[in-house]
DNA sequence: CAATAGATCATCT
DNA sequence: GATGATCTATTGC
């Protein structure tokens, strides 16, 4: 992929897009491309976070300062340090009001891999540079600086290609949760080198 | 290989 | 004061 073509406002994706259910949402962002800082990739592995009885979300214990950005318009980054280290990248889902929010786990780098390679200096294959919630933000360059970013405008946007891509769509249950732990609301590209797990 | 420990801190009880 | 939507190195088989 050509950067000349990732500068261009065209194909990136509208608040209309991400004003659906977070199921939707979370099965149609993948394929399409994360472009940050330099940085490109396909997304291959994502996760919903719903409203109501899914106790696993952030947003189950109703609006704090965390998780106001679930509750506010979609179309925008929920950005969350967790475990002392790492740093995870949600999209907002759903209309402005109902929580629902898209866990990004992993991409298949696309452009910019040598300074992904240079973020993520242990990564010892392409596929794994940005394979899992915190190696992704890392390699991406995504920080809580980007928490409330409105994702419908750069630097951090998702793009569709101009082809788009055929791939096979898996369910599973959620990575590393306990509550709702057989729910089957992750979703990945089958057979892809880059999802995690 | 699989299992486990340690790092490390924002958030909420 | 405990917990957690994780990652990596290390240990043990």
């Amino acid at each position: 992929m050509e950067w000349s073509e990732l500068a261009t406002e065209s194909r990136i994706l509208t608040r209309s897009f991400y004003n659906r259910d977070a199921v939707t949402v979370a099965r149609e962002l993948l394929g399409k491309i994360l472009v940050h800082r330099r940085a490109a990739g396909m997304i291959v592995e994502t996760e919903a976070y719903l409203g109501g009885s899914d106790l696993a979300a952030h947003s189950a214990r109703g609006v704090t300062n965390r998780t106001r950005v679930i509750f506010g318009p979609p179309g925008h980054a929920y950005v969350y340090f967790i475990y002392g280290m790492h740093e995870c990248l949600n999209l907002v889902a759903e209309p402005e009001g109902s929580p629902g929010c898209v866990l990004i786990r992993a991409a298949e780098p696309v452009a910019g891999i040598e300074i992904m390679k240079r973020r993520r200096p242990k990564s010892r294959s392409m596929e794994k540079l940005a394979s899992g919630p915190g190696n992704l933000t890392r390699a991406f360059a995504i920080t809580r600086a980007q928490n409330g970013a409105d994702v419908t405008r750069g630097p951090l946007v998702v793009r569709k290609w101009s082809r788009e891509p055929k791939f096979e769509i898996q369910a599973t249950p959620r990575i590393g949760i306990r509550h709702c732990a057989d729910w089957p609301l992750r979703f990945v590209i089958a057979g892809n080198k880059a999802v995690s797990g």
